[in-house]
DNA sequence: GTATAGTGTAACGTTACGGGTTACAATACA
DNA sequence: TGTATTGTAACCCGTAACGTTACACTATAC
């Protein structure tokens, strides 16, 4: 399990990606093919990066998409650990 | 990229952790404190593996809950990299 | 001062998916 | 024959990713 909160992947994006290259939120989501609104939502946290945006970068970037997925999936994972504690989950052993 | 089609997580929690301990659907579902429907959803590859459900996994099998959201990244990205060549994405660089 | 460009986001709709319940048909077994 | 197990259909719900349109705000250029 990771030790510490994992950035949102959206910020990475905008840090490692659009403001290095100058690019502004309108061109990159041009040239992604999505609306600014999706592309906004990701940068601002409030959407995470799908398996089909994860390819979407990787092209626009030249970036591995897997890299892309794992920074959300542990995201996602780190926000469900927090609750691990609420699961009322039973260890399963040989019947 | 990965090289080729991986296995849906569903076949991997159904041989590797239920079959080996001999547990029924049904005791498994109990156990992890989910619906035998959303068990038999996910063994049959009818859903995903979500966040939660991997750290449910992580308690009841004494696993890592990233290896089992891990492996449901890796499908769903091979599935997204099969459409690749159908996304109008344009290489971004400096503006 | 007045365009123009860029940005965030609210409001709305669509589609998909994880999850729940109930109920049914099929299989297997004591 | 009765019981356990399984898959799944039909239905519900909440949420998330995506789109469009429209608005308010900032900044910069003229």
């Amino acid at each position: 399990m990771l030790m510490c909160n994992p950035p949102h992947p959206g910020e990475i994006l905008r840090e490692l990606c659009l403001e290095p290259l100058g690019i502004s939120v309108t061109a990159a989501a041009s040239g992604l093919d999505v609306s600014r609104k999706t592309l906004s939502s990701i940068l601002n946290g409030r959407a995470g990066i799908s398996p089909e945006m994860a390819v979407r970068l990787s092209i626009a970037f030249e970036t591995s998409s897997e890299s892309w997925l794992n920074q959300q999936s542990q995201y996602d994972l780190w926000q469900a650990e927090q609750r691990r504690d609420s699961l009322q989950v039973s260890r399963l052993s040989a019947a």
